[in-house]
DNA sequence: CCGGTATGAATGAAAG
DNA sequence: CTTTCATTCATACCGG
């Protein structure tokens, strides 16, 4: 919802979609005249997959801008869509995974939320948790204390941290800034994966 | 791709998910409202807009609290759910809002050096032509029906106001229990007068 | 046209 | 506050 893209009824927007640059025939999306979303080409998907496959999970803003930007070569395509289709792969990669890894039974939860029979967890010295309290408790239980916390999240950029499965990486360190001359850094045919095409604009 | 099971992980503390959100045919979603998560009626969602609108960005815990017991009246709401709309409306106004920075970490752009020989080409930061962040400027296109309204009230919204920026505005100490007896109107500083409707209870 | 399925988009919830 | 995770909604699209 919010400032309007809310539920059901609402009519798609029906000026403003940019001409489908028609790019490559790609079988899927290329004919989809309307507008309404994002309809990835074939080559847009292939890159977007090999990027995927590459490790590149939650491209940083600037990542995105460029993988947009590149395949804006192949039709039309905004940043938020690259965005979403990282999270979406990224989601729904897992979720198939977590599906998959326990056909047992339902996993029955354990979650860390705070029950109301064992309340005691009224530690809300601290202006950080101001916060957390909020839900924790019961609607009536909210402590009055809440307003500012000069908690300045560290902005270190620490870009090599390990992430649980986010293996950032870094393509050969290469950084171009124009992508209309890519590179083709063909494959070698190698065994398993089709391998990265051209996706060293990154 | 898989049915949509209804794989909760999560186990509401307390009486379940009894309270229907129903609540005068606000059943906002396509009628999949479990009792996984809040589902915003459109009367709330409107109420809460509307105090976004009015320049509220981070309501108190007793801001909190009385939103969350005036929205009761429209459907099932908790207090932790006012608290995460208003974070969650506020990142993403910011993130649509802002030119770039989205999604994932930081950007790492502190401080470029701009070689004064080498001319910056090509700089996607710029988004001069089009306007727009990362995630485009909202496709907002809502058709406003009169599919619901309030039956007490005349929420209009129609003014299509500018959303004021940072304007952090804090409520008095006043606190009243009841805000059925009385009608204050929270204090913002803009002058925007005209757009009270009943969210005086604050 | 109608079903199911794949997936883009949105957003509630939460972690950091 | 920022960024990520999970779930859901809405469509495009395919086979019948």
């Amino acid at each position: 919802m919010e400032d309007g893209v809310c539920s059901r009824i609402y009519v798609k927007g029906g000026g403003g979609c940019g001409g489908e640059s028609g790019s490559g025939g790609g079988g899927k999306g290329s004919g989809s005249s309307k507008c309404g979303r994002w309809n990835p080409t074939a080559e847009q998907v292939k890159v977007l997959t090999e990027l995927f496959r590459s490790g590149l999970r939650t491209p940083s803003s600037d990542q995105i801008q460029k993988i947009s930007h590149h395949l804006s070569f192949y039709g039309k395509i905004e940043s938020k869509n690259v965005f979403y289709w990282f999270q979406n792969h990224k989601a729904r990669e897992r979720q198939k995974r977590r599906k998959l890894s326990l056909p047992q039974q339902h996993q029955q939860q354990q979650q860390h939320f705070i029950l109301p029979t064992s309340s005691n967890h009224q530690h809300f010295a601290d202006q950080s948790m101001t916060n957390k309290g909020i839900m924790e408790l019961e609607p009536e239980r909210m402590m009055r204390t809440l307003q500012l916390f000069p908690l300045n999240s560290t902005i270190d950029e620490t870009q090599g941290l390990p992430d649980d499965d986010d293996h950032q990486f870094r393509v050969n360190g290469m950084q171009y800034e124009d992508a209309t001359a890519f590179t083709y850094k063909i494959e070698t045919k190698m065994d398993h994966p089709p391998l990265d095409l051209r996706l060293s604009f990154l």
